[in-house]
DNA sequence: ATGACGATTGAG
DNA sequence: TCAATCGTCATA
């Protein structure tokens, strides 16, 4: 499998899940406008580039299931894995936005000011939605702990702006971030917002 | 056993 | 620009 295989793959799976909608237990919903594909073996900044762990071990379960990964001692992260079973692959969700249960969503993030802002960010849109360790490796298509990712019937948008990862020292090479046009609920450094 | 480092965020 | 904060993993 070539390098140029797994990007493809992981970047095909990335795009697919714009516009989808990431659902909590509780009916928290927001749409997913930013994610980016990480591609394991091949890929220094993916989690699993050096091999199976007790606490990677999800991504090389089997698709569609979620990847949760504590990270600066405070933070979580979401992912899904894309497959395929061994590859280590999958998407960071790292924006959505709200569609319900914004009163939830404002209750446990006290601090942010703007509804905008409370699922803007891959650890913001965790807390928002009431994400944490204990969902990992929960089936996401399933549905049987709660969270899904489900399809309202909106297209993944037909032109997604791609670009390199946020927040990584290797792998900035490759353009695997991909986002909704103009959707104002992604995340981004301060120049590259505005 | 130990140290370096993180798929970040919020404050200054 | 920089501190907060601690689990994980590579190294010894």
């Amino acid at each position: 499998m070539s390098r140029a295989f797994f990007a493809r793959a992981a970047t095909v799976v990335a795009q697919q899940l714009l516009n989808k909608i990431l659902v909590s237990a509780d009916g928290r919903a927001g749409r997913i406008v930013e994610v980016e594909a990480y591609l394991g073996a091949v890929d220094p900044a993916s989690h699993t580039f050096r091999g199976r762990t007790l606490s990677n071990a999800v991504m090389f379960g089997p698709p569609g299931h979620m990847y949760v990964r504590f990270t600066y001692g405070m933070h979580w992260c979401c992912n899904c894995v894309s497959g395929p079973v061994g590859g280590g692959c999958g998407v960071l969700i790292r924006a959505l936005e709200p569609l319900h249960g914004l009163e939830q969503m404002r209750a446990v993030r006290p601090r942010i000011t703007r509804d905008r802002d409370l699922c803007r960010g891959p650890a913001r849109l965790t807390e928002a939605m009431g994400i944490s360790g204990i969902q990992n490796g929960i089936d996401l298509v399933g549905a049987s702990e709660g969270f899904t990712i489900v399809d309202d019937g909106m297209a993944p948008p037909r032109n997604p702006v791609g670009g390199p990862r946020i927040g990584i020292s290797q792998g900035k090479d490759l353009p695997l971030r991909w986002s909704v046009p103009g959707n104002r609920h992604v995340s981004g450094t301060a120049s590259q917002q505005h």
